[in-house]
DNA sequence: GTGGTCTAGACCACG
DNA sequence: GTGGTCTAGACCACC
């Protein structure tokens, strides 16, 4: 499989976040497909050189969703997704973020146009996970 | 009082980046025009039943970021924007944001036209901004 | 050790930027090279007889700046340093400290002639820096 | 007497030190002659909108630097200024503003050549004192 | 009265 | 172990 992990250790977001999002970037981009085999967590840990505890908190977390499931003795499969949240539970996740992101662009003097611009530039990168899901 | 705050202390997010962002959002929807002054780093933190010196950081984050201005022994006062920071360092620190949001999104199951809607509509909300800097 | 540091408690400069003052220093003079892992905030605070609070403050003042960058639960790292700030803004940061200067000298009788000399004294201090960064 | 002050409140300089600062740069340039009779505390406060503590405070330190005199019931007059300092006392106080200017322009990434050349810009508005002292 | 700095010590997230 | 956040309360400079 040629599934390749870019982390960068010095970034403000922590690792284990990192791997969550790599992981669940490479599904919406179909090159994580369902029943796909993860690396070990020691693997992925060697190869990422970090903790193996940090790369088992990402896999626990991504499991907590259901986004991956470990099958004991075999290894780390990616899994057909469970929709677990309520919508309120979704909306009270995603709005802080939300705001966070408005705040930060205010304070860093965008203007709306120019956030917009960005953010469907980004939602571009994301978008092909519509057909995975 | 012209102005009121809303704080919840059990959140993910720091108190102190919380108050950042009610001014943040005051002086973008207008409500806090400019050479306001803000409440006293005791008051806000009495009125809001948090530490002083948890006040205190927002305003000074607020102050580095050019959006208030200190006057010792005078008080807070809103200042016209100054723009601080090269176009670099500025993308550097809103695409972790961006990226975040996506990814939680995702994760949250979102399609891609649902996170644009709630992003058009926490937009509007902040967009009066535009025309009060 | 590698690196020491001097500070005095009793000085008028607040004991964070003294800190700050001499690790910039030690960059400048090329005592610490890019990636060099800085002492952690309670070693320093510990060595410096301070408030583990006041050498965190000093380190993320530098981290705002671009100087180091800290790495959670790893450490705190010199770092590349990056252009933040606009040339606006570096202007109006530095032009106070030079008036400063300038107006204390005055009261002090330096002639211009002395003040340059000791000017170009320390300049040549910090000269080396250049060549490292 | 066409001396006018230029005083900004909003400035991190506390504005009894921006008031000592118009004044000895006054003396410096030769507008402020020897024996000339300054504006009252009282007259001071009112032009400059400002606290009449804070013009006192400024009166009182140049005072005590022996660079203007209160006659009693006649007004505050600039006088010779005397030397009161020992030199190690004019290193020790004029030292730290050095370090501070220099640890500044490095962080904000300054070559050396360009601070030269703003500290000789800023020297020449100074240099006029010379013939005056 | 105001904000700025520092200390002391707690709790949490991260690796 | 690391740094980040928050609280409690002190002292000082400034107005």
């Amino acid at each position: 499989m040629a599934f390749t992990f870019n982390i960068s250790p010095g970034s403000t977001t922590p690792i284990y976040r990192q791997i969550c999002e790599q992981i669940r970037l490479g599904m919406a981009t179909g090159k994580l497909a369902i029943s796909t085999q993860l690396p070990s967590v020691r693997a992925l840990a060697e190869e990422l050189v970090v903790n193996p505890n940090t790369v088992a908190r990402a896999y626990s977390e991504l499991a907590r969703e259901g986004i991956i499931e470990t099958r004991a003795g075999r290894g780390v499969f990616v899994t057909q997704k469970r929709r677990v949240f309520t919508p309120e539970e979704r909306w009270r996740r995603l709005e802080p973020l939300l705001d966070g992101l408005m705040s930060e662009a205010m304070a860093l003097d965008y203007t709306p146009e120019d956030l917009r611009e960005v953010f469907e530039k980004k939602l571009a990168v994301w978008k092909p996970a519509k057909g995975n899901q």
